[in-house]
RNA sequence: GCCCUCAUCGUCUAGUGGCCUAGGACGCCGCCCUUUCAAGGCGGUAGCACGGGUUCGAAUCCCGUUGGGGGCACCA
């Protein structure tokens, strides 16, 4: 095999899932260790289930993580389409030459039919299907059209053992008689996934699936249909398989695509950074080296073997990735992280569409003291709130509470002559003298002693540091609300 | 039920026969720093599922047991 070709195809239903970057993060990071090439398909063929929302929001999410792909949707290539849908003709003409050459053959059972089949010879009913239609004479074909039946088309299973060496697992064995006759067309003629998506792989050249352990178990069906389209001269050589462990939840059950958890995008509103986001599920499975676990994305591709990952099930754990993500806030440059921090505080209505030249400065300023302390950028931009709030600024009720204890009055009456005789407003100036009226002239404990101060003039009892806080706000704002916070006691 | 698969601290993992008295991270606990909250620093907590082999030597190899997971559609 010379180049090296992977592909993410998801189906577009429902919202983007961990589980789904993981295996495109899989699969994107393989191909760029390894120079080769990135394809994103769209498997559309349950129209039933399929939308024109999940798939934008599919895309949308992609590009968030950057995953950038080499063909796909929007970007072509020399495969195309890369919408199933869009390759409908292909695949019938590909399922009828399987038929003609003898590999399918057509099936007139019911479900119903096969279950009690099962049952009448004492065999588990759930055993699917029992292969019942694979010798059906040219007469007793044209029975089952008399009666009305539409046949769908089944794929031959070869009466021999399959073997395959898993890029993660090792050697898997499936015996003979195992793995039933499966279906690759339905009764309306439409093709199905077990058809569409060997063709499409291997119409599309792709050389390594990597994909989840859920679709191990159908991979002896996919390696006998890949033989029988090399057969036909549809297909080249079969790919080489890998399979990712699941991600689950606590417990331990394959993490459901409802689970609230697993959105991507509602990650993207939190606040939580791509990187982070990356990192953290490159980690459900994979390891970097024997003592970090914070990388960047380039060291991940740098590092990145199919190989090295390991095949238990990994727990999806939130405050790992919570924690994970706060050192990729740490890591981002200052000037980076306010152009981060910005569109949240747009969004929460606290600056406008064109900000300020003294709004900009204020964030930037404030982006390095929030830097340490946030999480995600919506914690970033909520501690800022106090300092574009303007008219809208107000206390919460809790952090009052906790802190306007019977000396806030006279903590803040001396405090707002102190601020009023300062030279300059500065950080130091502001801490000196604060410190000199409050701790040493009074003699309050400093914990008591900024508590009041800190409620009155940035409305929570957590905040940025205090005398940068003061400093930023200005002296008249700070004053104000001070002299405010100081009339409701 | 059948087939496949997995098994190291609570969680994610390092470990591929001697470097293991099992390493790191998250979490948790304590201490330091400190005007709050964080961050940071230091320290602590906790694990090779079980039983047999193989071997001078096993977390590492083999077999079995137990337990977990996935699959068994005219969904993908």
């Amino acid at each position: 095999m010379t180049e090296v070709r992977t592909r993410f195809c998801p189906s577009p239903t429902g919202v983007p899932h961990v589980g789904l970057a993981r295996t495109c993060l899989y699969n994107w990071a393989y191909a760029r260790h390894h120079g080769g090439t990135f394809v994103f398909r769209i498997e559309d063929t349950d129209a039933a289930r399929d939308s024109q929302e999940s798939y934008e929001q599919l895309l949308d999410a992609l590009r968030w993580l950057g995953f950038d792909w080499d063909e796909g949707p929007e970007v072509g290539g020399p495969h195309g389409p890369y919408r199933q849908s869009e390759r409908r003709d292909m695949h019938l003409d590909v399922a009828k030459r399987l038929l003609e050459a003898g590999h399918a053959y057509e099936a007139f059972s019911t479900p119903d039919e096969v279950e009690a089949r099962h049952k009448a010879a004492g065999r588990d009913p759930k055993l699917g299907y029992d292969n019942f239609d694979r010798d059906l004479t040219e007469e007793q074909k044209a029975a089952y059209l008399a009666e009305g039946r539409r046949p769908i088309l089944r794929v031959r299973m070869p009466d021999e053992d399959i073997t395959f060496t898993d890029l993660i697992r090792g050697d898997v064995t499936y015996r003979a008689g195992m793995v039933p006759d499966f279906a690759i067309t339905r009764a309306d003629g439409t093709p199905l996934y077990t058809l569409v998506n060997p063709v499409d792989d291997a119409t599309m050249r792709i050389t390594h699936i990597i994909r989840g352990e859920d679709l191990l178990s159908s991979t002896p069906r996919q390696i006998a249909l890949y033989r029988a389209l090399i057969d036909i001269g549809v297909a080249e050589f079969v790919p080489t398989f890998a399979h990712a462990p699941l991600v689950v939840d606590e417990s331990r059950k394959k993490m459901s695509k409802r689970d609230p958890r697993s959105d991507l995008l509602a990650y993207r509103d939190k606040g939580y950074l791509p990187e982070g986001i990356v990192n953290y599920i490159a980690l459900l499975g994979w390891s970097i080296g024997h003592d970090r676990d914070v990388f960047t994305k380039d060291e991940l591709v740098a590092a990145f073997d199919i190989g090295d990952v390991n095949s238990n099930p990994s727990r999806f754990d939130e405050k790992k990735m919570d924690a994970i993500n706060g050192t990729h806030i740490r890591m981002l440059a200052p000037e980076d992280l306010a152009a981060r921090i910005l569109p949240f505080l747009q969004r929460f209505g606290l600056l406008g569409d064109e900000p300020t030249e003294e709004q900009l400065r204020v964030l930037a300023v404030a982006t390095p003291l929030v830097q340490e302390r946030t999480g995600t950028l919506v914690q970033g931009a909520e501690m800022m709130r106090f300092l574009f709030a303007g008219e809208n600024f107000a206390i919460d009720p809790d952090s009052a509470a906790k802190n306007f204890k019977d000396d806030a009055p006279q903590i803040l009456d001396a405090s707002i002559t102190a601020l009023e005789a300062l030279p300059e407003f500065t950080t130091d100036a502001i801490e000196a003298t604060l410190k000199a009226t409050l701790i040493d002239d009074m003699g309050i404990k400093p914990r008591k002693a900024f508590g009041p101060l800190r409620v009155a003039a940035t409305g929570k009892a957590v905040s940025p540091p205090l005398y940068e806080s003061m400093e930023l706000l200005g002296r008249e704002v700070t004053l104000e609300r001070l002299r405010a916070a100081r009339a409701t006691l």
